[in-house]
DNA sequence: CATCGGATTCGACGTTTGTCGAAACCGAGG
DNA sequence: CCTCGGTTTCGACAAACGTCGAATCCGATG
């Protein structure tokens, strides 16, 4: 019972339907804001924003860590941890396949994460 | 000069014409993830983005200090913190009228920030 | 089975963050 | 002009964060 199943109901959402409407349509509720705060922080980093936007685009839908790393100027361990950290926020998934791990974006929480920032669609 | 003007061209735009396309669509820039992550940042904790979703739903398109702090358990001057931080986001303004200050959204950084979040929309 | 290279984890560090209470600010009204 | 209520700013402090290098893990390959 380490892990409550009420903590995974929204990242868990087969990518099509959003819990949410725009939270300018109506006000958030709490618990909703606990559990997608995370996902927004994962973001507010300039090296996971970018991780994430070459995960999220790369060909084939996934890419290689060796192919992550020499993009920045921080050093592997670092990218490793910020990796870490996208995948505690359950925005992305790693798989490793031989010597290499491959990471793939989890447009799910994604689109979760947009639906919400959509700006009301009153006419 | 100690404002560039480089620094605000992505948070000046007119609302809907998004700089970006999705991240899912094309790799970021750095300097977009440097310009745009303080952005998620912002709405990373849970008590601004509850915050930042009374503000972007209030009827009237704005609301006031005085209505949001009794929603939280916070103090006054955590929740004015808080408030400053997404001011200096650049996703909410603030207004005072004699005695209280009511704070409105900014759609445009929201929009951004929705777009760039969006699946790539491949058919 | 010893070694190699890619990736993660560990331990440490300086910095930033979230929070509070006290103090200051700022209109309004007596 | 003094006071009052709403808001922000200041100073402080513990917790969390971003970064590094070293150590470890884990397949592959000789």
């Amino acid at each position: 019972m380490s892990k409550p199943a009420a903590s995974v109901n929204l990242l868990d959402q087969p990518a099509e339907t959003p819990c949410c409407p725009p939270m300018a349509v109506q006000r958030m509720e709490q618990a909703t804001a606990l559990q997608l705060a995370p996902a927004f922080k994962a973001l507010g980093d300039p090296v996971r924003l970018q991780l994430m936007s070459m995960i999220a685009s790369a060909p084939g839908g996934e890419i290689c860590v060796c192919d992550l790393t020499p993009s920045f100027e921080v050093s592997g361990s670092t990218i490793s941890h910020h990796l870490k950290t996208l995948r505690d926020a359950g925005l992305v998934d790693a798989e490793r396949r031989a010597s290499w791990v491959y990471y793939r974006a989890r447009p799910g929480l994604m689109l979760q994460l947009a639906t919400l920032l959509t700006p009301a669609a009153d006419a």
